[in-house]
Formats: structure tokens, sequence, C-alpha cells
DNA sequence: ACATTCAGCGTACAGGTGTACGCTGTCTTG
DNA sequence: CAAGACAGCGTACACCTGTACGCTGAATGT
């Protein structure tokens, strides 16, 4: 039951996905990318792209998948690797960016989509925007004693400001992407800055 | 020299520049539409498109730049309308929303060319964004008296939030849309209180 | 051992794509 | 009024696309 065969034909899937996110990451959208390129990338026929995937949308919702779930593993890492001390704005950040320019080709698929093609990929998107938005506001609700409500309005708030942070990084090398991040640490403190001063306002007047 | 000639020709070229926005609109991104179509809908022959554009790059082009002007156009307007009283706030995010549910295709366009295809579309995307930066930026420092820098660093977090609550309203009816109109202006203030405690901060400990 | 499953292949087809080329008829200019 | 510019057309071509269909050979189940 080890599955000689199961394991090939894994190895042929995850094949098909690297060789779309060469493609992507090369130029050009999801959405003008062939069947048959993809899988000449392969190294299969074309006709067999459909033993894994019913059609190239199919495939494109993985890839968001998978980008989704790498990332926040990522940073749930790097969140324990906070609890023994740290500034956990700036060690997210770091983490955040450091996976942007690991992962740019899929990354940029995820915005992308965001605002284009289909409605399930946008649906997916959003989906994956979400569970990070709901971990961060957890994180504010449990530790710093925010409100429900305030710490949804700044989980969304620094969600928008560290993805668009993140499409700021792609034309750009390492050094300007340094640069970006202080930047985006600073903005997030601005938030974080804003939304103390309205809890007390709240306390004040409620 | 009225042009009867010239006239004719800028007739048509509007018809393609509709085309276009009418194929965005009805779904899949920029990339996978073309020429062909575009022409067809326009009502000339494939051929004839080369004499308006060399080629549908060429076309996308014109269709950020027309965007990003008509936005800044109307936003301008709204700041008038304020100076005789209003929150600026207020009036700059709602006319901002209404001008995304009234442009929903270019400004996808916008949206999803900043993280996608060529270099000079990502670049186009940019400038107008930095435009509407700069308008924000130079209000700041010129009528709430806030540092160069702290105004830039202002400008540029609300601009994110500004443009990702538009790509927000997308898929959502006009009663979704007002909610996230009204979450939008929350955010800002969140960020303008974070803003003013950080000026505060900064003369206390310069 | 034999029968079944199934990943991958090759062929084939209908349809779409961008664009080169040369023609037409009308507006514009001299 | 003649000469030329030029928007738009039709034809033609080479190329790429997705996918239907039936086959093969090896891994698997009995």
């Amino acid at each position: 039951m080890a599955g000689i065969r199961a394991k090939q034909k894994e190895k042929t899937r995850q094949a098909l996905i690297n060789a779309a996110m060469n493609q992507l990451s090369a130029e050009n959208g999801f959405s003008s990318l062939s069947l048959r390129e993809v899988a000449r990338e392969a190294g299969i026929a074309p006709t067999s792209f459909y033993r894994h995937f019913r059609d190239m949308d199919e495939l494109g919702l993985t890839l968001v998948d998978e980008c989704g779930l790498s990332l926040r593993q990522l940073l749930r890492q790097a969140r324990q690797r906070i609890e023994s001390g740290g500034s956990i704005i700036r060690v997210s950040i770091e983490t955040f960016m450091q996976f942007v320019a690991d992962n740019t080709a899929t990354f940029r698929l995820l915005l992308q989509e965001r605002s284009g093609r289909s409605r399930s990929f946008r649906l997916a998107v959003v989906r994956e925007i979400d569970h990070f938005k709901a971990e961060l506001e957890d994180y504010l609700v449990n530790e710093q004693s925010f409100t429900r409500e305030l710490a949804e309005l700044q989980s969304d708030t620094i969600a928008k400001i560290v993805f668009s942070a993140g499409a700021d990084c792609f034309d750009v090398d390492e050094e300007a992407r340094e640069i970006i991040t202080e930047k985006t640490i600073q903005q997030v403190r601005l938030v974080a800055r804003g939304a103390e001063a309205t809890r007390r306002l709240l306390k004040r007047q409620p």
C-alpha cells in the first residue's frame, strides 16, 4: 500500500504546479497561461493534464490555496518565536515580506486574482485573506484585550496595508524592499496608536 | 478645418475604448481579451484596429490613464464642495466609492494590472496612485500642518486602505457597499488619530 | 496467475489568434 | 478640380488553443 503508483502521480502533479508557478513568475497573468504550455514544461502530454485537474482554473485555485496555507504557517511560526521576546509587529511584517520575496509568483497571483477573473477565484483569495485577518484579530482580542469590534477594524486595516505593501515589492530590489518593510512597520504602528487612542476615547464616553 | 475626418476617427477610437471596457466588465482580465473581439464589438475590421493603437497594450495603458484622470478630477471637485463645510474624510471616501461603483470595469483593470502583466502597465498604475497620494499629502501639509514626513506616511497608508476598500466593492450590492464605505471612513479616522498622536509624541521628544 | 485500473501518449479536429498585404472610397489639401 | 492622404476592408497565412477518442503498458487487486 506504499503506492508506487500514487507516488508517481503526486510527483507529476507537483511538476504541473511548479510549471504553472514558473510561467507565472516569468510574466503575464494566470489567465494568459495555457494548458498546453504548462503540460509541456511539466514534461507530459497536453491531454494527460486532465488526469490531475479538471481545467486550468482548478490548478489556479490549488495555487491560491497553497500560497495562503504556507503564508499562515510561516506567520504562526513567527508568532511562536516572538513568545520569547521581540516586537510582534516587526517580526510579523519582516516574515511577511520575506515570504513575498520568496513566493513572488504565487503572491502576485493572489493579489491579481483578488480583483479579477471568475467569482470562485475571487472568493478563494478573500478566504485566504480572511484567515489572515482572523488570526490577527484573535491575537488583538486575546493578547491585547481589545474589544471584538475594534480588533476587527484594526486587523482589517492592517491586512489592507500589509498586502498592499507586498504588492509594492514586486518590481524592486532587496534594498528598496527593506525600505518598504520599515515604512510598513511605521504604518502599522500608526494604526496601532490610532486604535489605542480610540480605545481610550471610548472608555471615557461609552 | 473642423476635421469631419478626424472627428470620425476619434469616434471609432472611443468605440474601441468602450468595447474594451465592456468586455472587461463582463469578466476576464485584460490579458485574456482579444484584439479581434474588441474590434468586432467596436464594429470595425480587425486590421483597422492598428489605425488607432499599436497593439492591445497601448489600448490598455490608455484605459489606465483615463481611469486615473477622471478619478482625480472627481476628487478635486469633491474637495471644492468641502470648502463650504463638511467632513473631508467622509466626502472624499464617499466620492471615491461612488467612482468605483460607476467605473468598476476600469478600476478593476487598474488594481489588476497593478500587480500583473508587463512592467510598463505596473508603472502606469503606480503613477496614477502616486498622483492620488501626492494630492492628499499636499492637503495634509498645507491644511493640517503636518510635517512632510508624517504626511507622506499618512497619505500612503490612506491610499492603501482606500484602494483596497475599492477592491472589496466588486462583488457586492449597494447595501454592502455602504457598509464598506462606513468601515473605510472609520479606518481612515483611525489612521488620522494615530497620526495626530504621533505628532504630539514627536513634539514632546524631538 | 490473471483481470483490472489508470497515468500518460498520439492523433486529429474545429476554432480562435495576431498581423502582413494590397485595395477602396472619401475627405483634405493644394 | 486634381492629387494625395488615410480610415477601414477583405483575404490569407501560420500558429496556437482546448479537448475528444482510443491505445499502451505497468502497477495493483484478487
